[in-house]
DNA sequence: CAAGAGATCATCT
DNA sequence: GATGATCTCTTGA
């Protein structure tokens, strides 16, 4: 079953543990894509240093001020895109960032698209997961309550989490500490291995 | 295996 | 003009 908006609209830090154990599904001409989720990061409002809306509202950062249930995608580094999920109230700028997945299906796509054949490598970090299920700027905005990007809960038990301070972070200060980052426990498939 | 640098460009100052 | 919610490759032990 797909979510509905009602699941991004719940806190931050709750959407993005809830997330672990879901299926990202990106739904594509060349063919489809499924990864379940095993990592992800929640960036929480103004008052986060590390999240983009920090600095303000911004043609960048729009989306994320707009209501939850739509993708937020940013480019970065000159060559990788990020992929997030908006989450709360209409207004309140909040994301969970999506870092990695394990892939269940379309598995010979990612390996063309990625140029690499090892199943752990295909989407085990940010950059790499957009590569692999084609997410670019195209989508910044999606909803995903739509067709062609969306999660879907196919009814696993939430697993069991890891929590720990987020990645690149290193400039958010006080924030750079916080354990805003839920990976699952004893996963093949997560960043920083 | 760990550490470091280079790639490369949209966004904001 | 600087920098970044990264990745890959090279280097050196």
């Amino acid at each position: 079953m797909k979510l509905p908006r009602s699941f991004y609209e719940q806190s931050t830090v709750d959407v993005a543990k809830l997330l672990l154990g879901k299926f990202l599904v990106r739904k594509h001409p060349d063919g489809d894509s499924v990864g379940r989720i095993v990592e992800t990061e929640a960036y929480i409002g103004p008052q986060d240093l590390a999240c983009h809306a920090a600095k303000g509202r911004t043609k960048r950062t729009e989306v994320m001020f707009g209501p939850a249930g739509h993708a937020y995608v940013y480019f970065i580094y000159g060559m990788y895109n990020m992929l997030n999920l908006v989450t709360e109230a209409n207004e309140f700028p909040a994301a969970v960032l999506v870092r990695a997945v394990e892939p269940v299906k379309g598995m010979e796509l990612m390996k063309q698209r990625r140029r690499n054949d090892e199943q752990r490598d295909l989407a085990s970090g940010p950059g790499k997961l957009c590569q692999a299920f084609a997410i670019d700027r195209s989508l910044n905005g999606a909803d995903l309550c739509a067709k062609e990007l969306y999660i879907e809960d196919c009814g696993e038990p939430t697993p069991k989490i890891l929590s720990m301070a987020r990645i690149g972070v290193d400039y958010a200060g006080k924030w750079k500490d916080k354990r805003l980052r839920f990976v699952v426990r004893g996963s093949e498939f997560v960043s920083k291995r």
